[in-house]
DNA sequence: AGCACGCCGACT
DNA sequence: GTCGGCGTGCTC
């Protein structure tokens, strides 16, 4: 009947990054079925190939046989090919990187999903092989070790005319592996009860319980504050969902860095877990996929990619700290989990329950809109409250000329805590982007008039730049506002932090966390163990140390400076400085002595910084979605960012005039900001160009879009010019 | 990705 | 006259 099949190639090229007919022959009918990995002449040449479906007829006269079908079973659901063209679509990507994407990548090979092993089969028993000792050796060997792969038993000394022969006498067969032959790979941990729940959590778990039972697909945003017990919510969740034979899927960010939260869920749910995240070995991965593929593990726990784990029957989808960043892939396929979660719990008929303190403004509004339910957590598990903020203001110190890292507060509620043998947290944002300019007097920042995000600074041609609509300006030689004439670029690094210290509290023992240092493998834990043992008095760090952590013994956070973050060229600075100083003062007074944040900045009165200051989301909330409004920003439209690269600085921009024109032709309503120069313009080599669509509704406009970008693809120029699209970027650096 | 086809410069 | 440069296009 359907004696063709359409197969897509395992090449990364746009040329095939289509369909290609096939025959299918009469022996390998049974086996290839949709989603089946096949080995497909292409090109003169072998490749591997993905089935999508089965054809009565080809489209074209000449076609070729498919060769073998790999494995036994497909190995790819019918849900992840139903899910390959929707992000084929909606992330302007390939649909062999849409595809490559849903498979861990020791798969993207030739591995199959069950591999072959010889096994001896029933007549090998009442078989003769006196006069045949290597044959007999084969066999014993198989008898004692069980079912070996064909290259193990080489490996072994057995050689393969052996191994052929005995096939044809049909004493040994090719079977599927097994489970069981997979070896356990699980997390192991000490087992733990579930814990009562307040009246807070028990109210949410209500809620979620009946959205459970519905089995129909439904959102839910779960907002607790710092401590509020998220967690333990979500495990309870987890529980139920397995109660209802369905399975669960959990997703956190860098999961990696966290293995005490693995080792809670696995000691809750002992046997039942399996754990997916980038720090896992080639075969440490294929293996937890393996197990997640055959049913073998109802529960998955992992990072961002994690989302694409191979779970049937899922009725629970939990993103802890929904608001993170980690959530969105920065290379093709450029998918946002968060995204690609509901599209599964839609399939599936699941709850999707996206958490966090400081949810993503995009959630909220979702929220606001009646688009997913709300459920709210404002109170601390233990009854510690929320610690209390004092914000510096910077231009004052400077105006009393204290002109140090650390203003006079800062100094003394340092000293104090280590006098009382408490410790101390010092945050401070990324290396810090150095191309914005402040006052050190009043703080005023150069900003663009048309985007609402700072301007950068451009030493070489004197101008300040605007990366989104490449507005430029004089660099002013004073300040604007106040007249002052302290007015430079601005950045402080974990290094220097560290130097002051050690130089203003010799006495002290420290321990710093940045990328730096925690580059070795283990380096990270080893830190973060020796901090949280109380072996270091002050731990300075990065965003990394704002995450998730629980260090009892802190009982200050001071963040070093607030205004790098708000100061990014991007119009999602103050959620991301919002997000930030609420996180990190979560970190303080998690033990029973209370704690004390203490934030320095040149910006006192903005409403992030304020708003994070009395813990109010809601205020935050509301200001920074009135903005969003005005400046027809995320959530009311979509940004689709068009980043043109090379390393001939005249193609670039030449292209990107070009394209720019394509895209003014197709834009409707949208509005085209630039070509301009992006944020990191040049990094190495390569000089980077962005051209950025802002509109309602874009992803209906995503054909039409495509098809310049590949219309704009097939011109030829000078130079080579790289075109990536990305839509709804969350950072446009 | 890999390979053939095709149209312009320096060589046995 | 030919050998070979890699730009262009195609592969079921």
């Amino acid at each position: 009947m359907h004696e063709y099949a359409e197969v897509l190639i395992g090449l990364i090229s746009d040329a095939v990054d289509r369909p290609f007919h096939y025959r299918v022959p009469e022996h390998l009918r049974e086996r290839a079925v949709p989603g089946a990995a096949v080995r497909v002449p292409f090109a003169r040449r072998e490749y591997r190939g993905y089935l999508l479906r089965l054809l009565k007829r080809p489209a074209v006269e000449d076609v070729r046989e498919i060769i073998s079908v790999e494995g036994s079973g497909p190995l790819l659901q019918k849900e992840q090919l139903a899910l390959i063209p929707w992000m084929a679509h909606r992330y302007y990507c390939r649909k062999i990187e849409a595809l490559h994407a849903l498979l861990p990548a020791p798969f993207r090979g030739a591995r199959p999903l069950v591999p072959l092993v010889l096994a001896p089969s029933p007549a090998a028993e009442r078989a003769d092989l006196s006069r045949a000792p290597a044959q007999r050796r084969a066999l014993s060997l198989l008898c004692e070790q069980g079912p070996l792969p064909r290259r193990e038993l080489t490996r072994r000394g057995v050689r393969s005319e052996t191994v052929r022969t005995l096939l044809k006498k049909g004493l040994l067969e090719e079977v599927a592996a097994t489970a069981q032959t997979l070896g356990p790979q699980e997390p192991q941990a000490a087992p733990t009860a579930s814990l009562p729940l307040t009246g807070e959590q028990r109210r949410a778990f209500t809620a979620i319980c009946a959205a459970l039972d519905e089995r129909r697909p439904r959102k839910m945003l779960l907002h607790g504050v710092t401590a509020s017990g998220k967690t333990e919510l979500y495990l309870q969740a987890i529980a139920r969902c397995l109660e209802q034979e369905r399975n669960a899927l959990v997703l956190f960010p860098e999961i990696s860095l966290t293995p005490q939260m693995i080792e809670f869920f696995a000691g809750r749910f002992p046997g039942q877990v399996a754990v997916l995240h980038s720090r896992l070995t080639a075969r440490e991965r294929m293996e937890q996929w393996r197990r997640i593929r055959l049913g073998a593990a109802p529960i998955v726990l992992g990072a961002r990619s994690a989302v694409f784990a191979p779970l049937e029957k899922i009725g629970l989808i939990v993103i802890d700290e929904e608001h993170e960043t980690t959530y969105k892939q920065e290379e093709a396929p450029r998918y946002h989990a968060r995204e690609v979660a509901w599209w599964r719990a839609r399939r599936h008929g699941a709850l999707l329950l996206p958490g966090s303190a400081t949810p993503s403004l995009e959630s909220y509004f979702e929220a606001g809109q009646g688009r997913s339910r709300l459920l709210e957590m404002s109170m601390r598990v233990t009854p510690s409250d929320l610690p209390p903020v004092e914000v510096v203001d910077m231009r004052e110190e400077m105006r009393r000329g204290h002109r140090q890292i650390f203003s006079r507060l800062l100094l003394a509620e340092l000293e104090g805590t280590l006098e009382r043998g408490e410790q101390a947290l010092l945050f401070l944002n990324r290396r810090g982007f150095a191309g914005f300019i402040l006052c050190r007097e009043c703080g005023y920042v150069v900003r663009c008039p048309h985007c609402a995000v700072s301007l950068t600074l451009h030493l070489e041609r004197e101008r300040m730049l605007c990366h989104y609509c490449s507005h430029e300006a004089p660099v002013p030689k004073k300040c604007p506002q106040c007249g002052g004439v302290k007015i430079r670029h601005f950045a402080a690094g974990t290094q220097r932090v560290e130097r002051e210290v050690r130089k203003l509290f010799p006495q002290a023992s420290l321990v710093r966390m940045d990328s730096d240092t925690t580059a070795k493998r283990g380096s990270h834990q080893r830190l973060y163990r020796r901090f949280r043992e109380g072996r270091a008095d002050i731990l300075i760090g990065t965003q990394m140390i704002a995450k998730g952590f629980d260090f009892p013994g802190v009982t200050l956070v001071g963040v070093v400076t607030a205004d790098t973050a708000l100061n990014l060229p991007d119009f999602r600075a103050a959620e991301r400085t919002f997000q930030l100083l609420t996180q990190v003062s979560g970190r303080s007074g998690r033990g029973r002595s209370g704690g004390k944040v203490i934030v320095q900045t040149y910006h006192p009165g903005h409403y992030s910084v304020q708003t994070a200051a009395e813990h109010d989301y809601r205020s935050f909330y509301a200001a920074e979605l009135e903005l969003r409004r005005a400046l027809l920003y995320p959530p009311f439209t979509d940004l689709v960012r068009f980043l043109l690269s090379g390393s001939d600085e005249a193609s670039v921009w030449e292209a990107a005039g070009e394209l720019a024109a394509v895209l003014e032709e197709k834009r409707d309503a949208a509005d085209l900001l630039g070509p301009a120069q992006a944020p990191l313009y040049r990094l190495k080599t390569v000089y980077r160009v962005q051209i950025i669509l802002k509109g309602e509704r874009l992803a209906a406009f995503a054909p039409r879009l495509r098809r310049a970008a590949q219309e704009f693809r097939r011109q030829k120029r000078a130079a080579p010019v790289r075109l990536t699209v990305d839509f709804n970027p969350l950072m446009v650096l």
